[in-house]
DNA sequence: GTCTATACTTCGATAGAC
DNA sequence: GTCTATCGAAGTATAGAC
């Protein structure tokens, strides 16, 4: 049933205008205010190119996702890569643009299958590429793994970011810092202290 | 600036029905898809009659916010009342459809201000009624405050089981069993092991 | 290869009929 | 007190002009 309009060039340079202009939206007002229209007028674009460059929303937002999603796994790579793993994979889990965009995204996926199968897909990629170095990481610190294992470790990582970022863009803060002390002081036990100098730019 | 548009009676059972629907659609199909046509379709009500009961969509969303909020809020009370708060609390947030629920008016939150407002002062709500209970319980189980505190406790609690809720719904499971399985060791050595019996029907 | 004119659907909301 | 007829705005998507 595949319709047979045409579509614009993938390296078009108003197909990433429009790129940008989505994921500009899904950050400033979330995914539900992201509509063709909202997106072309972002983009300084008349409305129907969105339908020029991508069949469908769906589409559109599949590109967005795809695009943000080899970026963050080539990031997280070289943050797994760093001499403290550990650190470095709370730093980037708990930066506020990656983190609000999963969110939005994962918001879509509640209602879009063709998104929640692709989401799945990257966020296990995400996990199984951390759980990979953190296996090697409490082996090589010698960590009780029957106490942490390092999936309990990336899990618990990850959840304790993502409550913190989403009650923060709520206003919330309540138990927040008892929370990240908590977290930081085990990370040290194992890798020292967070070497500032290692930060990525 | 007020409408002068009359409003139905709040105890109308229609507009009883109206809620329940709102709240099924949220569940069934993410808050995106909850329109006044498609409350009122799942109601078996013409559409209109959603803006008689409510005078705009945002009401709509607020009565039910409030409505669910404050059930959650006695729901939870009974919880911490419970033997082992600990326990029941672990239980409360691992559950299903509340869980689901709050994370679509949390994404409702990301558009309409007067719904984030309202979900950060439930969400307080609930991290301070849990606060207080949890501050109490650790002097009780003589824990080590510094190393954990009432604060980081509730929440690692809720940031563990929202993660893992989240990421099942989109068919993820790498990690869970672990990080559930840590989680429930620190609780069992504070409160013992889970007694089914006091579960609430 | 790039964009526009246009069709059709669904939305929230109100004014006014019963 | 309850509901309906109807409006104007916004949504997605396509066929066809440049």
């Amino acid at each position: 049933m595949a319709s047979s309009r045409r579509l614009g060039a993938p390296d078009a340079k108003n197909r990433a205008v429009l790129l940008d202009a989505t994921e500009r939206l899904l950050l400033e007002e979330g995914y539900a205010a992201v509509s063709s229209r909202r997106v072309a007028a972002a983009a300084g674009l008349k409305p129907q190119l969105v339908h020029y460059y991508f069949r469908s929303m769906d589409e559109l937002f599949m590109a967005v996702l795809q695009r943000r999603s080899e970026e963050a796994l080539r990031y997280q790579a070289e943050a797994l890569a760093s001499p403290q793993p550990l650190w470095a994979l709370w730093e980037f889990s708990t930066e506020l643009e990656p983190s609000s965009l999963t969110m939005e995204l994962v918001g879509l996926a509640s209602q879009r299958k063709t998104i929640r199968a692709e989401i799945a897909r990257y966020a296990d990629q995400f996990r199984r590429d951390q759980l990979e170095v953190v296996s090697d990481l409490v082996r090589r610190y010698e960590v009780d793994t029957d106490e942490f294992s390092a999936g309990a470790l990336v899990v618990i990582m990850t959840g304790v970011s993502r409550i913190i970022m989403m009650e923060k863009a709520l206003g919330m803060s309540t138990g927040h810092d008892d929370a990240l002390a908590l977290v930081e002081r085990h990370i040290e036990r194992l890798e020292g202290p967070r070497d500032v100098s290692l930060r990525p730019s």
